[in-house]
DNA sequence: CTTCTAATGCTACAATGTTGCATCAGTAAC
DNA sequence: GTTACTGATGCAACATTGTAGCATTAGAAG
């Protein structure tokens, strides 16, 4: 991926009125080299990985913070934990599929989260979030009736 | 509700071979008379008003079961803890809204949770699961600058 | 370089869910 | 009805995930 890339990490905060620190920077990164949401943890290793220091509730307030500039957002996957990704102009409603047995969760860039027109009177719609439950190619190949717990 | 329905709490139980105990039966009917996917916690007070001796651990494996039989499903709704309600043979289906605001989720039973056929080859499709998030009726007459939080 | 304050990095805590194990109780066999 | 078997419960202790408070650090502006 090339450094020059129109919103580098650096303009996407200082365009939101907040300060370039090295774990905002990161997680940005991190976010942007990975094709699927990830957890907290995740990201946290990601930081470890690159020799960055860091704390669990910095860790969470950087990702807090960049969901409410609207730069990341929040999928609730399959298990407890959130998941974040970039959020993309055009392609922030595409739906997530999530592993029930591997636990993996990944995006479905061709399957639209589409947002129904049919909600009851008063209600005001943000965003909708689709995501599909199974097996994973990797999963369904190895067979049905294995158990996954 | 008539009390001999088709299939009571207590038949749903005995046909998936499990034992009929107070607590399962009370949930199943506190899921019964929901219109809205219940949360541990609301089941809990549930029982609680029926003056059903319980415990955490115990709910939280009643409702286990009950998942695993498929009487019951999860939904991941918009904050940390599960949500539950029973699964119905056809509407299994329908999309639920989480109000951002207020924190409910309720069920739009006119919205169906669609399950796209363009899966990635390999891919098995279990389940669909559509979560729209905004701001239900009551919360959205009462202004949108208010700030959610 | 100094100043201002947003972010950080603790610690401590809250909320949610899980594990182990002794005991209780639902079910079936007698 | 009594007995025995084992699923289900209840308790304690723990694991995971996310928050709150507050002193300190460091980004950005002058």
């Amino acid at each position: 991926m090339p450094a020059h890339v129109p919103s580098s990490a650096r303009e996407l905060i200082t365009a939101h009125g907040g300060r370039v620190t090295r774990t905002r920077v990161a997680v940005i990164e991190a976010l942007r080299a990975s094709d699927h949401p990830l957890s907290h943890d995740e990201i946290g290793a990601e930081l470890a990985a690159a020799a960055i220091p860091h704390d669990r509730v910095t860790l969470y307030r950087a990702l807090e913070w960049l969901v409410e500039q609207g730069i990341a957002q929040r999928i609730a996957g399959g298990e407890r934990a959130w998941r974040f990704e970039l959020r993309r102009e055009d392609a922030h409603r595409h739906a997530h599929f999530h592993c029930d047995r591997c636990g993996q969760i990944l995006c479905l860039e061709d399957v639209p989260a589409t947002a129904s027109p049919a909600l009851p009177a008063g209600f005001e719609l943000d965003r909708a979030e689709l995501v599909l439950h199974g097996a994973c190619a990797d999963c369904g190949r190895r067979g049905v009736a294995e158990g996954s717990r």
